[in-house]
RNA sequence: GCCGGUGUAGCUCAGUUGGUCAGAGCGCACGGUUCAUACCCGUGUUGCCACUGGUUCGAAUCCAGUCACCGGUACCA
């Protein structure tokens, strides 16, 4: 175990009053892909997710509903697990920021951050709803002001009802300190924040200034109490972000060990919406108490629905009537379909416009079509003509020639480079053109006309050979996307002792196939829709 | 307003330092085939490479301007 090397990814954790939507998943699955890669190609993989479970809107929320804020959580809480065992989750830990844990973590960052002189007391202004029970900053009312044309008016963004002017005492942590050391991380690492667009809009906001930011409430109690001003509960930034750390043991002296390892970690996956948080003020902290920086924070854009009449992508919206659940994926495209539309369709990074039709039309294209179909005629051809199994290799089979041993020559390279940099559609790509060049082999070599030949035995074995050999290739590169199809399509070739793989190149390698073992044919993998 | 980006076949997009760069996949149309999930294979798809100027022997590829669209512009997990 230790002597792999550590990997360490995160999903953000997820505001525990929203039911988990589309948009949660798709995050969530971006990290199980590059997990099951990671652990596919020898990393010791640590795979975290979680919920959020502190702050006002819980802790109103929890009133409503006659419970304790923790009785709120822990009836939402599973929800969130469910989905990831539908979803084929691979989470080798779920944190909730209500653990003892983290609520020990928390404050031994106040300790340090007080100790290192990055803390003090200041004011919070801002402006107050009364009806709406919200708290709404300058900038939020000057910029909703400017939207309906009421400037100075001071009107709730929601309700648009006048606001209060309100002041609360609050712990300030310098963010403005650490423009020149946020800079110097950025060009050092151009690749901290992926994509580099984001990198870019990053880098520009921080040059523009950096304010002190409040981290400390008074005005509600479900939070973690600052440890040396018990009428403070901390806020969302100190609180949430911290959970990356906290998983891995930070300011637990009994894991120590464990946090040398892991920390820092190597990816954070965010949306879009809270990258500054993680680019700016996550760093910021780490950097106020000496302790390392995350390598990468991958940003990934938005699901928007696609309207395939006019080809515009519209904000998925309850109001709009047009919002996806996961569920409604799943009745379409089974849960492996869902993962490999989602993952290849759309390109991490960018804004990704789904639609049921275009679901359909992957599905088919490539699963059911070229992938499924492939595997399908290939397995019975096998079982047919060498009576029910994969035909007896000979001697040295593994270096003769084959168009399809050509194409299969570097896939794995390739792949893996893609798939380091979160490149799922251009990974899914290079492995498709094998899928494709296999189906296209079969025509060219007529296999069924072959077998009509007793005296072209020795060819028919090696087309034959060479076609279960891609089969075997595809699923270990298609398995981080498909994790069950590939083990199914191993098991039919008798091969379930590679199913876990800990050495993918390897595993890639032309020659794995095993001669004379049992075919099934088995019931199609993805029917056509 | 300011900063950044994009604009290439019906759709999604590739096109490195300017000279087979006019491409891929999907969709669609037609033809062929049968091992297979009515699949697969082949062929085709009449694109002012947003517009206008400029640099150059030569630009989708560099420069300037115009138009259109998108993202960011601090407390939204």
């Amino acid at each position: 175990m230790a002597d792999k090397p550590s990997f360490y990814i995160t999903t953000p954790i997820y505001y525990v009053n929203a039911a988990p939507h589309l948009g949660t998943a798709y995050c969530t699955i971006l990290c199980d892909v590059m997990a099951r890669y990671k652990r596919s190609v020898g990393y010791d993989v640590k795979f975290l997710t979680g919920l959020d479970e502190h702050g006002e809107k819980v802790q109103r929320a929890a009133e409503e509903h006659g419970m304790t804020p923790q009785e709120w959580c822990d009836s939402l809480a599973p929800a969130f697990h469910e989905i990831w065992d539908t979803l084929e989750i691979s989470d080798d830990d779920f944190i909730r920021t209500t653990e003892p844990r983290q609520v020990a973590a928390v404050q031994h960052l106040w300790e340090r951050m007080r100790d290192a002189g990055y803390i003090y007391k200041g004011s919070y202004d801002g402006w107050y709803c009364v009806p709406e029970e919200t708290y709404f900053t300058d900038m939020q009312v000057v910029k909703s002001d400017e939207e309906r044309d009421s400037v100075g008016q001071h009107l709730c963004p929601d309700c648009g009802r006048p606001l209060e002017r309100v002041q609360e005492e609050s712990w300030f942590f310098k963010l403005s300190a650490f423009q020149d050391r946020l800079l110097a991380l950025y060009d050092e690492h151009p690749d901290f924040v992926m994509p580099d667009f984001r990198m870019r809009e990053v880098r520009s906001f921080v040059e523009g200034g950096l304010r002190d930011i409040s981290v400390s409430r008074t005005s509600f109690d479900w939070g973690i109490p600052v440890p040396f001003d018990e009428r403070h509960v901390t806020y969302v930034w100190f609180d949430a972000l911290l959970n990356y750390a906290t998983a891995v043991g930070f300011g637990n002296p009994d894991q120590a060990e464990q946090y040398a390892r892991r920390w820092p970690a190597q990816f954070h996956v965010v949306g879009k919406d809270i990258i500054r948080f993680h680019c700016v003020i996550w760093p910021a902290m780490l950097m106020a108490i000496g302790e390392a920086v995350p390598e990468h924070v991958f940003a990934h854009g938005f699901l928007m629905v696609r309207d395939d009449e006019s080809g515009k992508n519209v904000k998925m919206s309850k109001s709009l009537g047009n919002a996806i659940a996961p569920e409604d994926v799943i009745d379409l495209l089974g849960v492996e379909g869902y993962r490999y539309y989602f993952m290849t369709d759309c390109v991490p990074g960018e804004d990704g416009g789904i639609s049921y039709g275009r679901m359909e039309q992957v599905y088919n294209a490539d699963l059911a079509n070229s992938w499924g179909n492939l595997v399908s005629r290939s397995l019975n051809m096998s079982a047919k003509y060498f009576a029910g199994t994969t035909p007896e290799l000979p001697e040295g089979w593994e270096r003769t020639e084959s168009p399809l041993r050509s194409v299969a020559e570097g896939l794995v390279e390739r792949y893996c480079e893609h798939m380091d940099a979160m490149r799922y559609t251009q990974a899914k790509d290079e492995v498709m053109e094998l899928v494709h060049a296999a189906n296209h082999y079969i025509e060219d070599a007529a296999p069924w006309a072959v077998a009509k030949d007793p005296a072209r035995a020795d060819e028919l074995v090696g087309i034959i050979a060479s076609l279960l050999e891609s089969i075997r290739i595809c699923a270990h590169l298609l398995a981080p996307f498909m994790p069950e199809t590939s083990a199914e399509v191993l098991r039919r070739l008798s091969l379930e002792d590679q199913v876990e793989t800990r050495d993918l190149r390897a595993a890639c390698a032309w020659g794995g196939l095993v001669g004379g073992a049992g075919v099934t044919k088995g019931d199609a993998l993805f029917p056509r829709l």
